[in-house]
DNA sequence: GGAGGTCTGGACAGTCATGTCTAGACACCT
DNA sequence: AGGTGTCTAGACATGACTGTCCAGACCTCC
């Protein structure tokens, strides 16, 4: 999955990088200083030259998704689009695209904050953003600030719940429905440029990082 | 929260009780035999006399939500309604009536999930079952099969997400929001009477569970 | 009242985690 | 060659949790 260094020395970069796969893999909880050391062929002492303590390492990892994750969703739906669809395909990039949005840290970090005040905290204020530049798209194509206001809440919230229940479905089948969620989630008849175009970025992305 | 047995012995029924409420607010990793024990004023040794190892109480917790929830958001959803709307009200009754429907444990049991294979297993059941008997009642109400399908989806998914996201906003607030969410779902102007039966209930509910 | 099943407390062993300390390896500069 | 700063290994202290064992308390039925 990631290319070990082969038994050099590890940098801190090598120590987040670990603890960000376990982090999405296993949970905060199974962030231990003694897997991390196994996993770099390091002693774990050497963790200490680095972090302060586990939880200095936490508060880095915590750090590292505020500043990456929240910034290309508001990106995305801040995009120029010529129609609504084509502004929630623009949205949906989020979900398919990994170099995006690294959508298994989103959840491991929503993992995180149920178990921890600060955490939830800092993720409120995301998802706050979120939700407001959401909106503020739907706005922007002519709907009423009420209106805007739930169909982004639906938009977001349904991402999130999906993603959550089922990171299983195949690609192809999610672009087989595309059309039809494109209708709930505007209430609009979609035009069928909007989801050629996702169409066409979902199969260059696949031609990229070819199935296993 | 809960009434504890003031110092006498312990039953299987309370060590399940306390494993349950640590598995909802601190998750999985958190249900340790020490830390029940304590709670229960009660040795550890104790324990295992009712279980096995602490594996055994785990697979009694996923029992219990199997045996739960699963059968109740089904029984709500094929619940005998006017309109669609109605029908949409009646599943919307699993998010704010926790007598109904432990919506808590939903959470945490999918938080674990997220790091078992067996546990993601037996979730995938539930929620297949559960999505559709969703669909199935968009299709009693006109829908054609595909967006019925799609609907489900996104009223399921969406559910998921808000609850994961947003606990915390008032019950009022959600109330104030209902009508535009249900035309969102729904794809159609919802009756009156659809949100005014759902504010009874939940006022009703409000007088049962007085705000703290 | 005694016997036997039911349940509990306390002691023990084993494992795994965190964090500290010290000696030393290694690279690089002068 | 020697000194300095960077990084690592291994040993040690400490604490949390799991699971086992055994002696005994308590209840109930005979």
């Amino acid at each position: 999955m990631r290319d070990e260094p082969s038994h050099t020395k590890a940098t801190r970069a090598d120590w987040i990088a670990a603890a960000l796969d376990t982090l999405i893999s296993d949970g905060v909880d199974q962030v231990k200083v003694l897997t991390l050391s196994e996993k770099l062929e390091v002693s774990r002492s050497s963790f200490y030259w680095y972090f302060k303590s586990r939880q200095d390492l936490l508060d880095t990892l915590l750090e590292h998704w505020q500043a990456t994750n929240t910034a290309a969703m508001v990106a995305q739906a801040e995009a120029p689009a010529a129609s609504i669809s084509v502004a929630v395909c623009n949205v949906f990039r989020c979900v398919v695209d990994p170099a995006l949005f690294n959508i298994a840290l989103d959840f491991a970090v929503r993992d995180w904050a149920r178990r921890s005040g600060a955490v939830r905290r800092v993720l409120d204020l995301g998802d706050t953003a979120r939700i407001r530049a959401l909106a503020a798209m739907f706005v922007r194509y002519g709907y009423e600030a009420a209106e805007a206001e739930t169909r982004a809440r639906v938009l977001y919230y349904m991402q999130i719940g999906y993603n959550d229940a089922d990171l299983r479905e195949p690609m192809e089948e999610r672009m087989r429905q595309a059309p039809m969620y494109l209708k709930v989630f505007t209430g609009r008849e979609p035009e069928p440029e909007a989801t050629e175009s996702l169409r066409a970025y979902v199969e260059a992305l696949g031609a990229a990082n070819p199935p296993a």
